[in-house]
DNA sequence: ATGATAATGTTATATTATAACGTTTCAATT
DNA sequence: AATTGAAACGTTATAATATAACATTATCAT
């Protein structure tokens, strides 16, 4: 089945991929096991970042919430700074953009697939690129603690 | 030889490592070539990439330049943008700041060991990571086009 | 109910980067 | 050497991203 290979940038149906609704039950379940506060903010604003399944930016977050009521920058830079540290969300560094995590229950740094036609986004998780990187890094004597792999090209759907 | 496992992170001596005279010369050198100007602006914002064996910010080169003389951001931005078209400079995406590259000639995307101690910074160009994050991203439908690939962790001396 | 802690509101500002437009420099040709 | 067209640079203003600092409110454990 040729389509299973491409999983990564579906949803849904299917997959380990996580929409909107069940981001929000297992952000909150995983909050309730943490005894970390979900609140209304925390939530709208994981709710916004899964809204569409491209990054977004945190201004962009910022103009939804003004769209609800007064909000200000802190406000969502506080909730996703939340979020990041719960691991339900992460943020790509070459975009300056926020996206949700498709793995959440463990933090753990991924590893991102942007299309630069369509802008949607697929996280990988694959051991394969952590084990080449932790194998080179020793090599130069060098102990790996956090990466950012961020990975432009095209899509299955664009290329 | 132990040490020479660790060449990435030294400089100079018995390695691939250019330094800053030799950064100018090949940059020099690559720029007749291609027929570019290599300005004196450009030259002295190559320096000051290359001052430190660390990510320097481009408010920081401008600071440097404007204890020259007069200088404002786009100058900065502009010579850092030739030096990157180049190939001469990469920028850190995860920490919005630029150094010189290790290994100039033809344009690449590096991969950075970054030590979080001591801000030193190693550029990698190891076939290892390219391959699997290729494979990896193959598996997924996706064609990869360009790669940031950031490691945060501790260097030999700091770890 | 009370007090401690965490979360949020609010204003201001820091940091990084680019837009827009006029001027200068440079090198190729006349 | 003069001309000219393109590239580089100067300058001012502003955009885009992110944080500091401090007052206020909500929540939880007692």
């Amino acid at each position: 089945m040729k389509h299973s290979e491409h999983r990564a940038f579906s949803c849904n149906k299917g997959g380990h991929q996580i929409c909107i609704a069940e981001a929000v039950q297992v952000a909150e379940s995983l909050c309730r096991q943490r005894k970390q506060r979900f609140t209304s903010i925390r939530r709208r604003v994981l709710e916004l970042v899964w809204h569409q399944h491209k990054p977004i930016g945190a201004y962009q977050v910022l103009e939804a919430l003004q769209q609800e009521g007064r909000a200000a920058p802190p406000t969502v830079y506080r909730a996703l700074d939340f979020l990041q540290q719960m691991g339900l969300v992460h943020r790509i560094a070459s975009l300056n953009a926020y996206v949700g995590c498709a793995h959440p229950g463990a933090p753990h740094d991924g590893q991102f697939l942007i299309c630069e036609s369509c802008k949607a986004l697929a996280e990988l998780d694959a051991a394969e690129i952590s084990n080449a990187i932790e194998q080179s890094a020793d090599r130069s004597g060098f102990k790996p603690h956090r990466q950012t792999v961020e990975i432009m090209g095209l899509c299955p759907r664009c290329r």
